[in-house]
Formats: structure tokens, C-alpha cells, sequence
RNA sequence: GGGCGUGUAGCUCAGUUGGUUAGAGCGCUACUAUCACACAGUAGAAGUCAGGGGUUCGAGUCCCUUCACGCCCACCA
């Protein structure tokens, strides 16, 4: 059979969607062992990760090739380790972000609002929206390799989930723990509905603080109560003005009566011990509807609660003269009438923290609504313990303080929203104002029987749904053979971000419902930044798009960037250029694996000794042993950082392996092996196995260009007449076994402390070379005095001198010279001198200097080391560690005395 | 106000049980179209590991402290 050359670079773009659909089409991406199918065996071990559903209308960008790379990274790490490993993904109805996004389409295309449409049509447009729109997430999270169970996809929204997100929502009631109520809430006036706290970010700006009297009622003699707000439009909705009740100023006023100004409406003067003298006047005006601090007074006094503002923010009934103004205008035409009226004292800069949406950045405004709470109290108690007790570990360990701060301060959770898309809130009302929830749909009043029902207009917050994700989407409520066996799902993997918003909720969620913590380990990545740390915004026009990247660099590129560039839960900057360096490593894994498979295909006739699948070590060369002592510590060390979750450290191990030790110098050294008969086949048959293992351990994070060049190898060995490469060739390299870290054999160090030796040698004659200006073509001649290594270096006779560019023929190795050789430059290593007949081309006193300079070097590090072993050091530190020391010691030591010879 | 992170070569960053010559990529300098790869190779220049103090035989790594930058949480009008 012939096959085709590969090309001389990599060309991921044919690659990729055809290695994609190769795995999609093998059924790799579905769990070995599946609950739902014969043969299934529950003694396996699941590895389970549920995706952080991506909005349905959201485009790639590098926050989802982050979680995908990381993600896919570990199932494909415990595939080939054997595990039977489940990827569910799917998408999150987002709430108030898809709402907003037909909204607006709906708008432009056809010039209609929803509330014109009205609430079915619109649900229904927007259904119709999701099902053209919403597999563009998901196709290209894809084109990132992700290899999720497809067949699994869920949507928050699709049946199964709506009927998980309803039982939630009864069980949680008929437990006492849902509520509704008149509470305050933050308001959106822009998206007219009400949003959590965690929906609200606030913003160091400079405000106006406005000064005004208070005037008092009775005589006018009493005078006035200076006081100060950000937001004058509020004045309408006092109920009560505030002082300490030690405040030597304000004392004689407690208990009397203060006049709201231009309404003219009576409130009283409280005493609080929340007031701060020292702050501002000294003096608050409380306005329950509209302020946190102010409500928390008004519960404590008794005083009746107004609000001013409607849903728009317009000022409503209670805004007097101003009725149907909005906010900002009230606040100016306000002020003004009070200058008018002589109530003002004076304006100042102030800067302060204001309340904005997080979507669309709107001011938020504290209002008095009637809204569905979800208690939080037991449930994050159970979640604080899940942590604390070490049922769930956080990665990085910091977080976990984040994750408890919040936790014990957190306050109830309102979950309604007065948006059209999404899940119902399940409550249905009589006319007397029953409330009948359940898992059907009523048809008639829970209490009273009436049949005149209507059901709560409002639906649930999107992270409600969220917050079930990791067992919803096995089948619970429903015990599922899903549920039974990859529920709790393993590691949880997403950004900081949204500790809070989804990761404490599932935990709290999946505690209440399951009784089971949702997973044992959550892994928080960093947030991506440009190149020199800002954030990524549209404004500035820095955001680097993921799949133009893709395009022109590759996905295997994109990928091993924003592993190995990241540490966990630390931001990452991120550039083009070190994805284009990372393009080159792809290249170079290509073309190690184009030499090696070529060698393995040049291999057309019985090799004898074959179906030996074992080692054969004695047989191997210094390179041989070499490569293969580096190439087992390097199995050991990614599965030592990959069970503490240092992929960063891990990926940077294994392509330093590949690019320095494997292909610039074993493959330099291979390519005179294989010229030679008794090594050409030992040689390609450690070429295979390297690479093989070397790709194995790559897999999970380039699994393209991986894929792609074991398909090749496996290929190749296959039909070639090697047959004694000990390792197992599936159909795929995603199915292949992951390297077992072997057991130390007793030779390796030895090995590699030998080949180090020759590593120097070739080094520093190159660096002569370069030094001298030989031309890198140029055959040179040289004498070697090796005394002990003697040995050792004429075994390594040829490999010197072909990495090194020596002429084999007028290349000697002694064990000592009787004198030096004539007109020749010296190096020293060790106990080695190396003398190269260059002196024709150099300049004598050049050379004289270059020595000189090399004693001098070579003597500090004697002093250095004489001081360090003449001190304590030498008594406490580890004995291997100070015979390491005497050793380079003596190393040194030689040197300096073959210089010196060399000076005379 | 509380908590956390970061500060290492010109740039972007690694460096997890403290081991004595601090690494990589990019950039820079010189050389090389050699038969895996110029998306490459060889050689090189470049760092008082933010400052100070401490623990230790030994500190980029642990402790204290100062400075700079960033983030999160928090109800002071």
C-alpha cells in the first residue's frame, strides 16, 4: 500500500473538521460504559463534567474557548486513563439577555414591540428565534474540539428541565422556603423587572451631594434640620428625618415634626443610633421606599413606607407637582423650586458608589415591589459545610475564603422577574388571593375550589434553572440510570466569576435536592485580558475573537496558548503572537512525527528479533537510553501535576520534551543511527515509541494535530515490518491508553548524566565555532585528552562529531596527551580537554584572553563553592545534596588545572 | 471599611513539599537555504526575582513590613 507524503507544514484547516468528525462519527465522545446499555458494569469508574451552559444566543468567545480547553482537557485525560467519561453540554435560556436580543430584533425588522405582540406571541417568537439561532454556540464550541456527548444536549428550557426546575420550586415551597412578598428589591427601570443583588455593580463615580434645610414645623423659631442626599427626588418619599439620639444639635428636635418640602406633607424627627454624627449634617432624611438603610430604619420605627417612582422611574402618584417626571428631571425641577422656596444650603462633588445593571450599566433603583424570595439561610448553611468539611474542594484554595464570605452574609434570594421568557413561576391565584402551586397545572383553587385561576405572571430568575444543572440534566427528579451513576458529576470547571451566581447555587441546590454535594472539585479559571492586562472590550477595540484566531492559526494553537499561558484562577494576558507560537509547536510535533513515520515506512523488510514486545535495553545506544530515561520522568512528572491540577506546568514539560530534548537532539542523533545496521532499527523503534507516548501525553491539549499524526504513526507501524513496539493501537488516539509512569530501572541516571557530558561537549565546540567564525559547513579536525571518559566519548565518537561538525577521520580520542597539540585552540570540561586546529584562523591573543576568561570564570565558581562547603552547609544540608556540590567542585577544579596547563 | 491577587530578562509570563549557575515564548545580535520542520537550526546578549527586615547551613519560594498596580465584597446620607 502507498501512501501519500504529508505535507511539509501542517494544515489544520483540511485537518480539523475532518479528525472532528471522525471522532463524532467513532462514538468516542460517549461514555465506554454507558448505564443505558448491556453490558453495562457499575464497578467502572465515571469522570463527569457538566458544561457551563453558554447563552443560546451568545457567540464564541474566549471565556468559552477557555472553559472548553480546560474541560475537554480532563475528559480527555480520564478517557485514555479508562474512566467512563460524560461531557453533558448544553445551553442556558438567559433570561433577560435573549429577551432583550428579540426584543430589539423584533424591533428593527418588523417594528413591533412585544408588549404589541403580546406575551404568547412573543414566547413564541422567541422560541422560533432560539431554534434558528441556537446551535451557532454550540457548533462552534465544537470547532474547539469539545468532546461532549451530543446525544446528552440540553437546553434549560426543554421539558425535562422545566419539569426539574418546577419540582424544585414546589418542593422548596411546600418546605416554607419559597415566600412572596412586598420587599425591597433592586429595579431596573430600563428592563422593567427586578434584579438580584448579584445583578447589581456598583460604581466609584462623583455625584452632587445636595444640602438642604428641613424645616420644622410650629414655630419658626425651632428652625431647621440641616440635611444632605445624592438623590433629592427621593425628598417625596420621606417618611421620617433621622438624627442620633446623643446629637447635642438635633436633640431638642427628636419627637417633633418636620414639613417634606413643596408637598408639605408632616414626618416626624426619630432618633437612631444608625445616624453618624460625624457624617455629613449629621442628619438623615429616611425614605423607606427607596433605600436599603433607610427601609431597615423605617422597620425599627414603624414608619410607613412611600414610593415615589413607577416602573419606568417616572415619579408616580406620590411625586406631587412632579407626577410623570422622570427621576433626573424631578431631581432638577425639584431643586430648583426648593432654592425657590430658600431651602437650600449648597451643592458638593461627592464621590460615591451608584448602583448600575449589569446588563446595559442603567442606574438601579431600590423599590418597594412584591416579589418571590427563595429563604437562603438553611441552604447555605448545608453549602458552607459542603466546603468546610472538604466535600467539595475549590481550586485555587483561596477562593474557598471568597466562597465563605459570601455565604454567611448572603441575604434572600428574589427570584422572580418580570420578563416573558422563561420558566413560570408555578403559582396560581383565586380571587380571593389563594395561592395554589404543585407539579400540574391546577384547575382550580388549592384552598377555596374556585375555578377562576390565573397563574403568576412573573417568571424565574435564569440561575434558578442553572442552579439545577448538574443533576437536571441527568434526569432528576426521575432516578434515571443517568442520575445513578454519573451524578455527583465530578469536577466543576468555569470562571471566578460566577462563584456566586451559579457555582454556590448548584452546591446549595444540589445539597437541598439530592442530598448530595454536585460535584467534588471545583476548578475556577482566570479571566483573559489583552496583551497588557485590559480587559477585552468592544470600546477599545482589543477583543481577540476566537475563531478568527481558529482560522488562521488553529484550534490545536488557540488551545495550548490558553492552557499553558494560565495558572488557575489567575487572570491570563493574552496575544496573536503567542498563539502564533504556539501554531509553530504544532508545526513541529507535525514534523517530528513526518521524520519518524518516514523512518518507520522505510522499514520494508523482516526485522529479526520481532514480537519481542518488551525493552531490549541492551541494545540501546547512550541517545537511546537517554531519550528513554527523559521520556519516562516526563510521564511521571504530567501525572504528578496533573493530579494537583497544574496543566499549565504540565503542558510546558511536555513541550520543552518534544521540541528540545526529542527533536533537536535525538533526532539529530537518530538520523546517524539509522545510517548504521546495527542500530537503524532499535533506532526507529525508539523513534516510534517516543513519539507515541510523547503524543499520548499531548492528546488533551492539541488533540488535533495529536490525532492526526498518531493516525499516521499508527498507520505506518501497522503496515511496516516492525512489529515489536510495545504499546496498543486502537482505532484512535482519543481511545488510546494514557502512558503509565514506569518504575525506575536503576541505570537512568547514569545514562543521562553521561549524554550530559556529551551535550557539553558538542555545546561548547559549536560555541567555538561560532565564536572563531568557522564556517558551520566546515569539517574540522580535533584531539581529545578524555582521561576517565575516555570510554565513554569514543563510544560517542560519531555522535560528537556529527553534532558537533568534526571530521571523523582526523578526530582522536585519548586518555592523555604527552603534549599539547600544535597550533590548536583548547576547551576544557572537566576532566576533558578538546584541542580544535583553528589557530590559523585565529588571532593568538585573542585566544590567550578567551582562556583567561574561562579560568577566571571557572575560579569563582571554586571560591563560591569552597566558601559554600567550608560553611554550616556542609554539617545540616541533605548529604546528596552537599556531595552534588563536592562534585561540581571537583569538576571545576579539573578545569582550572587543564587551563592552567593550557596558559603555559 | 474588610478580603484577595499581582509585582521575575525590552515585552508577555512559568517557576507547589526552600537546595545554592533563575527558565520559556516573543523581540534583539551573528551565522546557516543541511536530505522532518525557515511556522526552522546553531550560537549569543539580556534579570541586584518591587524595596526593607526576619527565619534558615541555604529564600524568587516561608514570615513580617513598605510601596505600586489590579480585583472582589460591604448600607454611611
Amino acid at each position: 500500500m502507498t501512501r501519500h507524503e504529508l505535507p511539509k507544514a501542517y494544515d489544520f484547516r483540511d485537518t480539523e473538521s475532518r479528525i472532528y468528525a471522525m471522532w463524532e462519527k467513532g462514538g468516542y465522545f460517549k461514555p465506554h460504559n454507558d448505564p443505558n446499555k448491556p453490558g453495562f458494569d457499575p464497578n467502572v469508574k465515571p469522570f463527569v463534567i457538566s458544561i457551563p451552559p453558554p447563552n443560546v444566543t451568545g457567540e464564541l468567545h474566549l471565556g468559552h474557548a477557555m472553559f472548553v480547553s480546560v474541560e475537554d482537557l480532563m475528559i480527555r485525560y480520564h478517557r485514555m486513563k479508562g474512566f467512563s467519561t460524560l461531557w453533558v453540554p448544553g445551553s442556558d435560556h438567559a433570561g433577560i439577555a435573549t429577551q432583550l436580543m428579540v426584543e430589539r430584533d423584533l424591533l428593527k425588522k418588523e417594528e413591533v414591540t412585544r408588549e404589541e405582540l403580546g406575551r404568547d406571541e412573543f414566547v413564541k417568537r422567541t422560541w422560533d428565534w432560539k431554534h434558528k439561532y441556537g446551535g451557532i454556540i454550540t457548533e462552534q464550541i465544537r470547532r474547539l474540539g469539545a468532546s461532549c456527548d451530543w446525544d446528552r444536549e440540553r437546553f434549560t428550557l426543554d421539558d425535562g428541565l422545566s419539569r426539574s426546575v418546577r419540582e424544585a420550586f414546589v418542593r422548596l415551597y411546600e418546605k416554607g422556603l419559597i415566600y412572596r412578598g412586598p420587599r425591597l428589591i433592586n429595579w431596573s427601570p430600563g428592563l422593567k423587572t427586578a434584579v438580584s443583588d448579584l445583578e447589581v455593580e456598583y460604581s466609584e463615580e462623583e455625584a452632587t451631594l445636595y444640602y438642604f434645610k428641613y424645616m420644622l414645623k410650629a414655630e419658626p423659631s425651632e428652625g431647621y434640620i440641616p440635611v444632605a442626599t445624592i438623590r433629592p427626588e427621593t425628598i417625596l418619599g420621606d417618611t421620617a428625618v433621622a438624627v442620633h439620639p446623643d446629637d447635642a444639635r438635633y436633640k431638642k428636635f427628636i419627637g417633633k415634626t418636620a414639613i417634606v418640602p413643596i408637598i408639605g406633607r408632616e414626618i416626624p424627627v426619630i432618633a437612631d443610633e444608625y445616624v453618624s454624627m460625624e457624617f455629613g449634617t449629621g442628619a438623615l432624611k429616611i425614605t423607606p421606599g427607596h433605600d436599603p438603610n433607610d427601609y431597615a430604619i423605617a422597620q425599627r420605627h414603624n414608619l410607613p413606607i412611600i414610593s415615589v417612582l413607577d416602573q419606568a422611574a417616572k415619579m408616580n402618584e406620590n411625586g406631587g407637582p412632579y407626577q410623570g417626571q422622570d427621576r433626573f428631571d424631578c431631581r432638577k425641577n425639584l431643586w430648583a423650586d426648593m432654592k425657590s422656596a430658600g431651602l437650600v444650603i449648597k451643592e458638593e462633588k461627592y464621590m460615591t458608589t451608584i448602583p448600575r445593571s449589569q446588563r446595559g450599566g442603567e442606574i438601579v433603583e431600590p423599590m418597594i415591589s412584591t416579589q418571590w424570595f427563595v429563604k437562603i439561610g438553611p441552604l447555605a448553611e448545608a453549602a458552607l459545610a459542603a466546603v468546610k468539611d472538604d466535600d467539595i474542594k475549590i481550586v485555587p484554595e483561596r477562593f474557598e475564603k471568597v466562597y465563605y464570605n459570601w455565604l454567611e452574609n448572603i441575604k434572600d434570594w428574589c427570584i422572580s422577574r418580570q420578563l416573558w421568557w422563561g420558566h413560570r413561576i408555578p403559582v396560581w391565584y383565586c380571587p380571593d388571593g389563594h395561592m395554589t402551586t404543585g407539579r400540574a397545572d391546577p384547575t382550580q383553587c388549592g384552598t377555596c375550589g374556585s375555578k377562576d385561576i390565573h397563574q403568576d405572571e412573573d417568571v424565574l430568575d435564569t440561575w434558578f434553572s442553572s442552579g439545577l444543572w448538574p443533576f437536571s440534566t441527568l434526569g432528576w427528579p426521575d432516578e434515571t440510570p443517568d442520575y445513578k451513576y454519573f451524578y455527583p458529576t465530578s469536577v466543576l470547571e468555569t470562571g471566578y466569576d460566577i462563584l456566586f451566581f451559579w457555582v454556590a447555587r448548584m452546591i446549595m441546590d444540589g445539597l437541598e435536592f439530592t442530598g448530595q454535594v454536585p460535584f467534588r472539585t471545583v476548578y475556577l479559571h482566570g479571566l483573559i485580558r489583552d496583551e497588557h492586562g485590559r480587559k477585552m472590550s468592544k470600546t477599545y477595540g482589543n477583543v481577540i475573537d476566537p475563531l478568527i484566531v481558529m482560522d488562521e492559526l488553529g484550534t490545536d494553537a488557540l488551545r495550548f496558548t490558553l492552557l499553558v499561558g494560565a495558572t488557575p484562577g489567575n487572570d491570563m494576558n493574552l496575544s496573536v503572537k503567542k498563539v502564533e507560537a504556539n501554531r509553530n509547536f504544532a508545526n513541529k510535533i507535525w514534523n517530528a512525527g513526518r521524520f519518524v513515520i518516514n523512518a518507520v515506512s522505510s522499514v520494508t523488510s523482516q526485522v529479526s528479533g520481532t514480537n519481542d514486545r518488551s525493552l531490549n535495553t541492551n541494545h540501546w545506544t547512550l541517545a537511546d537510553s537517554w531519550i528513554w530515561a527523559k521520556m519516562q520522568k516526563l510521564v511521571r512528572d504530567v501525572e504528578r501535576l496533573f493530579q494537583t491540577f497544574q496543566y499549565g506546568e504540565a503542558g510546558r514539560q511536555i513541550y520543552e520534551f518534544l521540541w528540545c530534548d526529542f527533536a533537536d537532539w535525538y533526532v539529530e542523533i537518530a538520523k546517524g543511527q539509522m545510517a548504521k545496521d546495527d542500530t537503524r532499527y532499535s533506532t526507529i523503534e525508539t523513534l516510534a515509541r517516543v513519539l507515541d507516548i510523547s503524543l499520548r501525553l499531548l492528546h488533551p491539549f492539541t488533540p488535533f494535530v495529536t490525532e492526526e499524526i498518531w493516525g499516521h504513526l499508527r498507520d505506518s507501524i501497522l503496515q511496516s515490518r516492525i512489529t515489536n513496539i510495545a504499546a496498543d493501537w486502537p482505532e484512535a488516539l482519543i481511545v488510546a491508553k494514557w502512558p503509565e509512569p514506569r518504575d525506575l530501572e536503576g541505570w537512568e541516571d547514569a545514562k543521562v548524566a553521561d549524554f550530559t557530558l556529551i551535550q557539553e561537549v558538542v555545546r561548547d565546540i559549536r560555541n567555538l565555532r561560532a565564536e572563531k567564525s568557522v564556517a558551520p559547513s566546515k569539517r574540522i579536525a580535533a584531539t581529545f585528552a578524555a582521561g576517565q571518559q575516555t570510554a565513554l566519548l569514543e563510544s560517542q565518537k560519531s555522535v560528537i562529531a556529527s553534532l558537533a561538525g568534526l571530521d571523523e577521520s582526523q578526530f582522536a580520542i585519548q586518555t592523555s596527551l604527552s603534549s599539547k597539540p600544535k597550533d590548536s585552540v583548547a576547551l576544557v570540561i572537566g576532566s576533558v580537554e578538546i584541542y580544535l586546529p583553528l589557530s590559523d584562523m585565529v588571532d593568538l591573543a585573542n585566544e590567550k584572553a578567551r582562556i583567561e576568561k574561562e579560568l577566571a570564570e571557572t575560579q569563582s565558581h571554586i571560591e563560591r563553592l569552597e566558601k559554600l562547603l567550608g560553611s554550616d552547609f556542609a554539617n545540616k544540608a541533605p548529604a546528596q545534596v552537599v556531595a552534588k556540590e563536592r562534585e561540581k567542585l571537583a569538576g571545576y577544579k579539573e578545569t582550572a588545572k587543564k587551563i592552567k596547563t593550557q596558559l603555559k
